[in-house]
DNA sequence: CTGTTAGCGCCTTCAA
DNA sequence: TTGAAGGCGCTAACAG
């Protein structure tokens, strides 16, 4: 049998008001009464109903994560958990549960949020926001919903979000390889309506520019290089006359699908083609040779998204105010995959 | 402002029971009174609010997935993310949202779950239990609480859970290995209060038996295998005077590591150890050579879960009626980690 | 077929 | 500091 607060109150001898003061802890409760109506809780066990406190209080303590149909495959498993891991930890610090939902195709991904929140289930959205032109982010916007995006919104620029300045990431990025003596560089992209996509796009082309080295569109390679691991592109790569002796490649699931095409075509890693990567998954100190990789905190992403939507949340009120945009740092891992074997290890 | 039942009641100028009515689909609601009522809704916008109706039929279509707590190196975030997408998808299908928890520990986990069956956010859990003696199962039977586990439970035998023949598959995978000419095999098996990984171990044990192959004790690793990526076990197991010329290996995240550990020590896959692993995660393609792996239908698995999960939950009545325990088909996937060199492909 | 009534379990006034 | 009353938005039971 279910134990109400107007079932604590009866045992207790006081009314139900009370028994709710106490729960939500409210200063104007006798210690004393306080203190009674506590035990008799613990005797009964008593555990608040939280649908009716959300009915009462329009709140519901949770939110919603968005992940983006499965077919986006420059993004791997690894990387969404490690971003659900981020969320989940900080949310439960916070007193917040988390309902996930995976949509298959934008139209049911507006759908979706616009049920749960409109519905009352969830208090807000965590969107992982990589393509331009994004239904749901007009979607949330228009109806004023607290959501954060994770990535960036190129429409709207006032967004609550947390990003990595994937620019930067990718200057850097390229910066290493030249600094290993690399001149001749290439790039796998990811999708091209991706915004991180495009910004490690620019972050690379803008290294190579300043320092003055070759840019050829033959070396920027689309993310169709997964199609049978790379064989394919990676066999275009190096059969061109002039061809990368560095490339970088967007995801650290990519990489591993051009390391294997390069295996296959003879090829060593880096001595015949030096190779960094971004997102520094676990895979990348498990691949032979190991990946140097970019590390743009995916953890930390989830755990600020998270934190930023639910302050966002518990005081609406500075809706304007402050930053609504999170950088979150990115660091050179720097493992075989780009050291030259002549510099030695 | 919010678009209520009485406010289109009101404006459809019938009773909200009727709306209720209209909503629900009940039968006795005249068909031109329906479409009035819906045209109006439409109109309005009105969408249900789901924390109300839950208060009332005390249902809340939703269930909770419980993630264990990461330290649980053995199955790789794959294999969780693939499970996720097969509950997710099926859940949606029969209307159902999904909570997800990550429990730092195990009485964490208790905690929480039992705040969200207790506050009636959710009907039912999906549980990844490996383990023996968990806390959690305990929990749930002892409180007649719909969930369902993925794996089993050596404990209760009743309970509602989704499982792979783990011992065939381990026996499957072991007498491919036989076939291929292997008469000295090992193991490296996954934590060993993990019952899959106990299971899959008796499974090698008795195709080795049951060949009358040589069997030894040293030939079974733990999964402390993955430190330094099995360097050192690998180290260890190729330089026993007589050493296995293949290995089962509990998971491809750990067989890439024990690739990695061989490939340093100058070791050839499959050449000088063949190697065949479970789960058949996307790894398994990348990595080189390709590991054969047993498909365990992950995401049968966890959609399997869910289906079965929900009909508990809408028709708890036949709680002890019919199977409650089902079983996913493994499959056998050979590639080249496990397929002589000699053999050709 | 439709409307009225009475809650679901909690929180929030308003009085006392 | 406490209690009584009313309502959050919806559904179910009972009349009509």
């Amino acid at each position: 049998m279910k134990v109400t607060m107007k079932k604590v109150a009866r045992r207790a001898g006081v009314s139900s008001s009370t028994v709710s003061r106490v729960v939500s802890g409210h200063p104007n409760v006798r210690e004393e009464t306080s203190r009674k109506v506590k035990k008799i809780m613990d005797e009964m066990k008593y555990t608040p109903n939280m649908i009716a406190k959300s009915l009462v209080s329009k709140t519901t303590s949770s939110i919603c994560i968005l992940l983006p149909k499965q077919d986006e495959k420059c993004f791997s498993n690894l990387f969404f958990m490690e971003l659900i891991r981020g969320i989940a930890t900080q949310a439960n610090l916070s007193g917040f549960d988390i309902f996930i939902s995976l949509g298959a195709n934008e139209k049911e991904e507006v759908e979706m949020v616009s049920r749960l929140l409109k519905g009352r289930r969830v208090d807000g959205v965590i969107l992982f926001s990589s393509r331009k032109e994004d239904a749901v982010v007009d979607f949330l916007k228009i109806n004023n919903y607290p959501f954060v995006l994770i990535g960036r919104s190129d429409k709207y620029n006032e967004i609550l979000s947390v990003d990595n300045n994937n620019l930067k990431a990718a200057y850097d990025a390229t910066n290493h390889l030249i600094s290993m003596g690399h001149k001749r560089i290439g790039f796998v992209r990811g999708p091209s309506n991706a915004i991180f996509s495009c910004d490690r796009l620019e972050g690379y082309r803008k290294a190579i520019q300043d320092n003055g080295l070759e840019r050829r569109p033959e070396w920027i390679l689309g993310e169709e290089v997964m199609q049978d691991s790379g064989y394919h592109a990676m066999s275009f790569l190096m059969n061109l006359p002039k061809r990368p002796t560095a490339i970088l490649v967007v995801d650290d699931l990519v990489a591993f699908g051009v390391i294997r095409g390069l295996n296959k075509l003879k090829y060593k890693v880096p001595d015949d083609l030096a190779i960094i990567s971004f997102n520094n998954t676990t895979l990348t100190e498990l691949s032979n040779p190991t990946i140097s990789s970019i590390d743009i905190g995916i953890y930390q992403l989830g755990y600020t998204a998270s934190q930023v939507l639910i302050k966002r949340i518990q005081n609406p009120s500075n809706e304007t105010q402050h930053t609504n945009r999170f950088i979150i740092e990115h660091r050179l891992i720097v493992r075989e995959s780009s050291i030259p074997k002549r510099l030695g290890v």
